[in-house]
DNA sequence: TAGAAGCAGATTTTT
DNA sequence: TCTGCTTCTA
């Protein structure tokens, strides 16, 4: 069992052999976070304590896989039965599967994700904005606010409207039985705050709990691990005050802060020691953090040489940033250096698309990570809507997704009524085509009332020869209903075919793996499942700052440190939240950094002024280092050359779109050519 | 009913 | 500048 130390520092072995009562370990960027939490739980199993009594929570599903491979790994014997190792959403899943009972609804509940959450919203037709009035419903949930709450102590008249939508939204919630990312927290804390014995009971159930990431943790969840926690406190949470950087999300630094206040006989381990960067990268990091005041404290130290120097270029314009910036990736890449270690970095997406066209231009292959998700594209979420509504045919809210998709000239009239008639009646539509038909017939046209009968009788054909046909379901759906190839004529059609086709192969996949399992556990699964683990191309990453989280890199580009990009200003911006991103973004860098700004960029429709970072001089980077001035490189005049024209010379320079267009003289013929087909010579 | 045209709004987003 | 929703019209 030594060999679980022989690997581990002296602050991280204290961090592990702890092993009663509450403990945060303190783990700053790159120290062995992950290496340290596995090790507890491996000492935990090795120390005779039964693995189904450690609860370990992540925040996502990538950090829980990876999580459990590494414990799993370090422990010699086989053991029975793992440990549960999950996220804060999938624990209140499972948890509900077993409790929802407690609040007198069943337990074939549908998640829904937050695009359904607007989806809903909009349609209790509000003059509000759908994503302020989301996030505010999500406000009160994460503070336990019940909607009844919510409206007596609303002032001000748009409170008011917010929380009667609230109330309207959390009807139509339980009538359909839907449970939304908030609830699968919100719930199982009301469940436990009303049960005490079996809050009690869960409690002892689970007598080793951690949790990683702990700085991002909300009021909810730290009253769920309260809760949890109650019989024995033996809570271990890990994290880094510094790294906090999801308050606008709901996130509570102050879980993290006052940690030792909340649970006074806490022990506080801090995890310092780097093993990713170089020590001018770390300087360059301590030295931004240092201006917070809002923090713990802590310094990060190098266990790396001092290595190359930060470097720190202005441009004139994104442009000529992208330029430059793509062009030193090119010369990397060139020489040999893995393209999974390089990476882009920029504080908001709109950042990308100049960065991206100047990669396209070099001619490097780069992925985004964290663009649209797999399960967030439409032609996924209709078939998924196709799916829920096969096992359950009165989840109005799905079947109003596909009913006219394809088009089967079901429009809104039509629609309208259904929803009427099943409204007066309290039920859903699919009662009303049961047990109303006739005065659904009289309602709607004689071919829209034809089409509406097709539709419900094909669905429930399908469902009836569910348990027979769980692999051929997709087969018959698509003879049904042809959604591929409905997408397929689209213009992108060709993506979103292969697309619909890698859902179908996962679907394959989990009945093979999972026979027993039914279609319902399949759709929440699914739900909880962000992206899926990127490919493993080998090509460079371009990403925000807040999809960097956990990486690394040994060449890392940090773009646009501009006052009003990088930090964000204005209301709703946390000036040491922006700085914590910062660091964040410093940290990741193993080998080499370089920092980037512009004085102009194109933003929202308008050409914006920008005056450098503050955080450059906070991290002292902004003076004696390389400044490199850039201005488009094509004048009047100025000789290119064209892979096929040859040698020619500009005679006019303007702009299409972001691209220039080019008029060349080619020996005496005159050709308009976009900027990015010829070269300088 | 369905495509076209007009209009507001546009940080970050683990589940 | 671009996107996605709402309103307009055949």
């Amino acid at each position: 069992m030594e060999k679980i130390f022989d690997q581990l520092n002296e602050a991280q072995c204290e961090a592990v052999k702890q092993v009663d009562g509450p403990i945060l370990i303190l783990a700053g960027a790159g120290s062995g976070k992950t290496k340290t939490i596995t090790s507890r739980v491996a000492w935990l199993i090795a120390n005779g304590i039964p693995s189904s009594s450690i609860l370990t929570l992540t925040f996502t599903n990538k950090a829980a896989s990876e999580m459990r491979q590494r414990a799993l790994s370090l422990l010699d014997q086989q053991i029975g039965y793992p440990p549960l190792l999950c996220t804060f959403h999938k624990f209140g899943l499972l948890f509900l599967k077993h409790h929802m009972r407690e609040l007198g609804r069943s337990n074939n509940f549908v998640i829904i994700d937050t695009d359904d959450k607007k989806r809903i919203i909009r349609t209790l037709e509000t003059d509000l904005p759908v994503p302020m009035v989301a996030a505010e419903i999500s406000r009160y949930k994460n503070n336990l606010i019940s909607p009844e709450e919510a409206i007596q102590g609303a002032q001000m008249p748009n409170y008011k409207k917010i929380a009667s939508l609230y109330m309207r939204y959390e009807a139509y919630l339980t009538q359909n039985n839907l449970v939304d990312f908030d609830d699968l927290l919100a719930l199982p804390y009301k469940i436990l705050a009303q049960n005490e014995t079996l809050c009690n009971e869960i409690s002892q159930r689970y007598r080793y709990i951690l949790v990683d990431e702990y700085q991002d943790t909300n009021n909810l969840q730290f009253k769920l691990l309260q809760k949890l926690a109650s019989t024995h406190n033996n809570l271990c949470v890990v994290g880094d005050d510094d790294q906090s950087i999801y308050g606008w999300r709901g996130a509570n630094i102050n879980n993290i802060l006052d940690f030792d206040k909340e649970f006074p006989d806490a022990k506080v381990v801090k995890l310092t020691k780097n093993y990713r960067s170089t020590s001018a990268i770390l300087k360059a990091a301590n030295e931004l953090i240092e201006h917070n005041r809002n923090r713990l404290g802590k310094e990060l130290e190098s266990t790396k040489e001092e290595g190359k120097s930060i470097e720190f270029v202005h441009f004139d314009d994104e442009n000529s940033e992208a330029r430059e910036i793509a062009a030193r990736i090119k010369k990397l890449t060139d020489s040999g250096v893995d393209p999974r270690e390089i990476a882009v970095l920029y504080r908001i997406n709109a950042l990308s698309r100049s960065i991206e066209e100047g990669l396209n231009r070099a001619g490097v292959p780069y992925k985004m990570v964290g663009g649209l998700k797999f399960y967030e594209r439409a032609e996924i979420k209709d078939i998924i809507a196709y799916l829920r509504i096969i096992t359950n045919p009165h989840d109005d809210f799905s079947l109003k997704r596909v009913i006219n998709k394809p088009k089967r000239g079901l429009g809104k009239a039509t629609l309208d009524k259904l929803t009427d008639i099943a409204y007066q009646n309290d039920c859903s539509m699919y009662r009303v085509y049961l047990d109303q038909r006739e005065r659904l017939q009289e309602s709607i046209s004689k071919k829209a009332f034809g089409t509406i009968c097709t539709f419900f009788d094909d669905i429930a054909d399908l469902r009836n020869h569910l348990e027979e046909n769980t692999y051929e379901l997709i087969d018959n759906l698509e003879e049904r209903f042809g959604i591929r190839n409905y997408y397929g004529q689209m213009p992108d059609g060709q993506e979103r075919v292969l697309n619909i086709d890698e859902f179908y192969g996962l679907y394959r996949d989990f009945v093979i793996q999972n026979p027993e399992a039914t279609l319902e556990e399949f759709l929440n699964d699914i739900t909880l499942q962000s992206d899926q683990d990127q490919i493993d191309e080998r090509s460079i990453s371009i990403m925000s700052i807040h999809a960097s989280k956990g990486l690394e890199f040994e060449h890392l580009f940090v773009i646009g440190l501009e006052e009003g990009f990088f930090p964000l200003v204005g209301d709703g911006c946390d000036i040491e939240e922006e700085r914590r991103l910062g660091y964040v973004a410093i940290t990741r860098a193993k080998k080499e950094l370089l920092l980037s700004s512009s004085s102009s960029r194109y933003y929202k429709g308008k050409r914006a002024q920008l005056q450098k970072s503050r955080f450059l001089a906070e991290c002292g980077v902004s003076k004696g280092s390389l400044k490199l001035e850039r201005t488009t490189s094509f004048k009047k005049g100025s000789l290119v050359r064209h892979k096929i024209f040859g040698v020619g010379r500009v005679l006019e320079v303007s702009k299409v779109k972001r691209e220039y267009k080019l008029k060349i003289n080619f020996g005496g013929t005159q050709r308009d050519i976009l900027a990015s087909f010829v070269e300088r010579i």
